[in-house]
DNA sequence: CACGCTCCATACTCTAGAGTATGGAGATAT
DNA sequence: ATATCTCCATACTCTAGAGTATGGAGCGTG
């Protein structure tokens, strides 16, 4: 895919290609924030000049558009498929809110990109990325049988705090919890599929 | 405190100071994101020239200082003062629920702040204004009889899901529910204070 | 009245970064 | 070999916005 012929330009690098720059321009974003996306930077990053840039793309709004087609589509079917090989609904409601209870990254790439949801095309990417994600925590929930109203209530709070948890992370650091475990077992008691079985002494509802 | 001397240099307004920009600058950054604060955009918002500006602060960073000096104050220390009037906690932990499960300014400025969160004078005020509304939260938890390690988790759990839905407001307002009341109980039946009443706990004494 | 202080206007400079124009080197096709 | 396509370098233009230099109008006080 990055050559169509044989050799190559150089003996240690093939040419690029569109899908090179996009994926640079991810790293970039998640590192040093949408703001440093610049052209100029990219095309340093990539060994080569900016004038190359303009012949992949038609401008930086294209490359951006292109880079987050990327992201979404990992952030959203491909993260949903993987979760999707575990038919217990319990359990895999369980390795999302343990996900959802674990210390993120400082920088991910969720968080710089909420940093410039001003800009129309990251808004939309971002609508659509948490649509899809709550719609299926929805599903989760429905098919451990909590009726509709209170299930999408549900899917909603659970993402909510999962988003965040994410936002802490990234904008105040400091206030993170200390105790990750006793983080856990709030979360998991309050999100929990169903307080039914609780083999946690004591404590029943 | 706008002017010195009794008679004005128009009419119509007085003279400008420093608290004015500041002020206003807080204005622009809620409706337009901290992109659009320009020395500029505000001169015309103001109805001066930005010759003017450079009078009054040494530069944009420290007008930025200043306009989110103001707003920690209002973030922190007025809001906290406005709740422990209230002097029943359970019913103080329930006013800040209620709060959280209200469908959230499209606008506010705690998300356009966000958005800067690489800017490290953002990030710290960030910083100091989560640190401060957890502790309170993490106070009220334990006023209620919650103890240590499962107060702070139940205070970020809680600030973490209020901060979500802030943020999704911000950049996803299609994923907001649109059943409240039921959200609200959801969120009320996680977090409330003490799983004993079964009932609201809301409509006591 | 003369003088000084405060707030502002006008008119510049300077820089970052997007976008453009054009040519060139290597690979491939004919 | 010649032509052509692809990817890139060089060298420009153009714009937004920060910051600067300087003068001026109104109001105060000696």
């Amino acid at each position: 895919m990055a050559r169509k012929g044989t050799g190559a330009k150089r003996l240690d690098e093939p040419t690029l290609t569109a899908a090179d720059w996009a994926e640079a321009a991810l790293h970039l974003i998640a590192e040093a924030g949408l703001g440093a996306l610049t052209v100029e930077a990219l095309a340093v990053r990539l060994g080569v000049t900016k004038g190359s840039f303009y012949w992949h793309f038609k401008g930086r709004s294209e490359l951006l558009a292109a880079a987050l087609g990327r992201w979404e589509q990992r952030a959203t079917t491909e993260a949903i498929a993987g979760l999707s090989a575990v038919t217990d609904a319990r359990q895999r409601l369980y390795l999302m809110l343990e996900a959802a209870t674990k210390s993120p990254r400082s920088r991910s790439l969720y968080a710089a990109l909420a940093e410039a949801a001003e800009d129309p095309i990251v808004r939309r990417v971002l609508n659509r990325v948490a649509s899809a994600r709550i719609k299926y925590l929805e599903a989760c929930y429905r098919e451990l049988g909590i009726e509709q109203p209170r299930a999408k209530a549900k899917a909603v709070f659970s993402y909510a705090a999962y988003r965040g948890l994410l936002q802490l992370a990234h904008e105040a650091p400091a206030v993170l919890p200390t105790d990750w475990s006793s983080y856990a077992a709030v979360v998991l008691e309050a999100l929990g599929p169903v307080p039914r079985a609780k083999r946690r002494p004591g404590r029943q509802r």
